[in-house]
DNA sequence: ATGCTATAGGAAACCGCTTTACTATCCACG
DNA sequence: CGTGGATAGTAAAGCGGTTTCCTATAGCAT
């Protein structure tokens, strides 16, 4: 393993100007800096990372906290593409990423705190799924930077988030425009915030239009294609179905569409379907999907940007939205007759 | 931040004492050894990583290779536990796990080259699925530890994998046992080297009874489900339909109930199906998939021990295999007639 | 010529922990 | 009673970079 030191006396000057070069800072002749660069480049040099951490106090490493239980989530194409975007801004920081999947929700806080503590991170992204509050303990004894993907209302942290209510409304507007009145939704039991927020956009869409969410046309899933397929099949099974479903995420939306090509109702003339995410296999279901976008990879982006923001010291605002789009496809029509 | 000096200071001894006390070393006394442990708890002190990296000449952070391309792949429930067993081993030697998605293949190895060098990490675990090619280099250059999930020929990479020869071969023994004879096979365009022993699995199996592999009855897929539909379909579709259909992952294998279910073929009476990974839909599907279980947890365990071994200098085994075991649930019976 | 500033370069301290000497006791044993 | 070996503890030298401070020279105006 070459050192400083070495590249040094090759270039046959001290190690701090090599440093220098390192850093590409000023003081440094052109004559000696084309030398050391030489020198490098012919040696292969790489400087450690880990004395340089020492010196500078910092490791560039960045934790990314998931919890394991995001299982499905984790398996979420969604999530993938967000931390495409995460790695793709921590690469242009010469960041690297630390992946620490938490067991228990406590575990991840006191995992969390440990990895700053002994200098293995700089700073965090969390998911929101893993309970954020735990986190505001450790921001406040520590201060490091964190953000989190998702809404961490009452946490003091960054939280970077898509516009899920203005995407549930505008696929709502986008229903009842088409002359929709009975608009079945395919919830979840389990409910993060962002949910939440799908559902007041549905509410506050059917309230502009004088009309109120009808409980008997919610029925809940686990964000799986199976339970969409079983919630499908009971909202359809009522006595007067729905004419169109809106499934809170694109996975249980395309469950939704194979309970309908089972009952034989065709999609979109008897029944309009709508999902949210836009995954891959959205555009590729028959008919393809219609759904709202939510651009995992901007989320990604944009939350590291966060991160690296703060940790130059630089103030970002606090709360970042990213807004989501909707993509009229092939599963929406207006009612029969 | 509390330093190792600052503990010695507060008990009053030197920090090479303190750091006998960390390490767990001996020649320190009972009274000594409790003051400072006292002083520690009450400070929290925690050792930076950093500076205990640069003495120990370790960072405590291995890599995880994983191909981007993996979209799909990454996706899979399998190769989740597959990180879970990973990450167990890891938590327990005090090690932390850095990803690193490559995005072209080549990247992969390149980027593993500098982490290496940098010292950012120790050691990594690659997935089979990068082209291991490149990484047989950075190996001569670099001896670092380094294994590699999958089947590695060829790379002098530490190599673990499933017995999907195995799997594959009592799968086939089964459905032939039952009375099979026309045994439609879901194979992948992508063939990566594990598909390839399952195929060799299969052929094994029916050459032991005098049979051969019909590539009429072969269909090609993409791991997906919806592909595993299609193909599922085609089988199904020809004058002398398969009367069981052995996919060669599970996720195709749901896909080719769907088929079988859209074109009334009823399972296990009209139509048996295997599957291979056991994820776990496999048990939640109607019926019950009948599949060939790959432990993911065992091989990502096997997988972070063998990368230990290697990284404490003893030397493990240089190839591990799983094994595998048909789970027999509700979609294989024997033939009609 | 004299001062003053900007540029080049290097010596040495430092980051926080580990480890290698080295010293000082204490105990047993011939 | 001297000697040797274990035990307890520490000072100081790393680990491999960065950074501060200091010196030397050059360029320029006075």
């Amino acid at each position: 393993m070459t050192t400083i030191d070495e590249v040094a006396q090759l270039a046959g000057v001290s190690p701090a100007t090599v440093s220098k070069v390192l850093n590409n800072r000023p003081y440094v002749s052109a004559e000696k800096r084309a030398l050391i660069e030489r020198v490098i480049a012919e040696t292969g040099f790489v400087p450690s990372q880990r004395a340089r951490g020492l010196s500078k106090r910092r490791s560039y490493i960045f934790g990314m906290l998931i919890p394991y239980t995001s299982n499905q989530l984790f398996a979420d194409p969604h999530l993938l593409e967000c931390i495409r975007g995460i790695e793709d801004v921590a690469n242009t920081h010469d960041y690297n990423m630390l992946l620490s999947t938490a067991r228990a929700p406590a575990e991840a806080a006191s995992a969390c705190v440990r990895l700053l503590r002994s200098d293995v991170i700089d700073g965090a992204i969390v998911l929101e799924t893993i309970d954020l509050q735990p986190f505001t303990e450790v921001l406040q004894q520590h201060d490091a930077p964190m953000v989190a993907i998702g809404y961490a209302q009452g946490t003091a942290l960054h939280a970077i988030h898509a516009d899920d209510y203005g995407g549930a409304l505008s696929a709502m507007h986008y229903l009842l425009s088409l002359g929709h009145r009975r608009i079945g939704i395919v919830s979840s039991v389990l409910r993060p915030f962002a949910l939440e927020e799908r559902l007041r956009g549905v509410r506050v869409a059917l309230e502009a239009r004088g009309l109120c969410l009808n409980e008997q046309l919610i029925a809940l899933g686990d964000f799986s294609s199976i339970s969409g397929e079983a919630a499908g099949r009971a909202l359809l099974a009522q006595p007067e179905p729905p004419t169109a479903i809106f499934a809170l995420n694109d996975r249980m939306a395309i469950g939704v569409m194979r309970a309908a090509r089972e009952l034989n109702i065709s999609i979109p003339e008897q029944l309009s379907v709508i999902g949210f995410d836009d995954i891959p296999t959205a555009s590729m279901a028959t008919p393809p999907l219609t759904t709202v976008r939510q651009p995992g990879f901007a989320l990604g982006d944009t939350a590291a940007n966060v991160l690296f923001a703060l940790l130059d010291g630089s103030m970002p605002p606090p709360a970042a939205v990213i807004p989501t789009e909707l993509i009229v496809r092939g599963t929406t029509a207006p009612p029969l007759h």
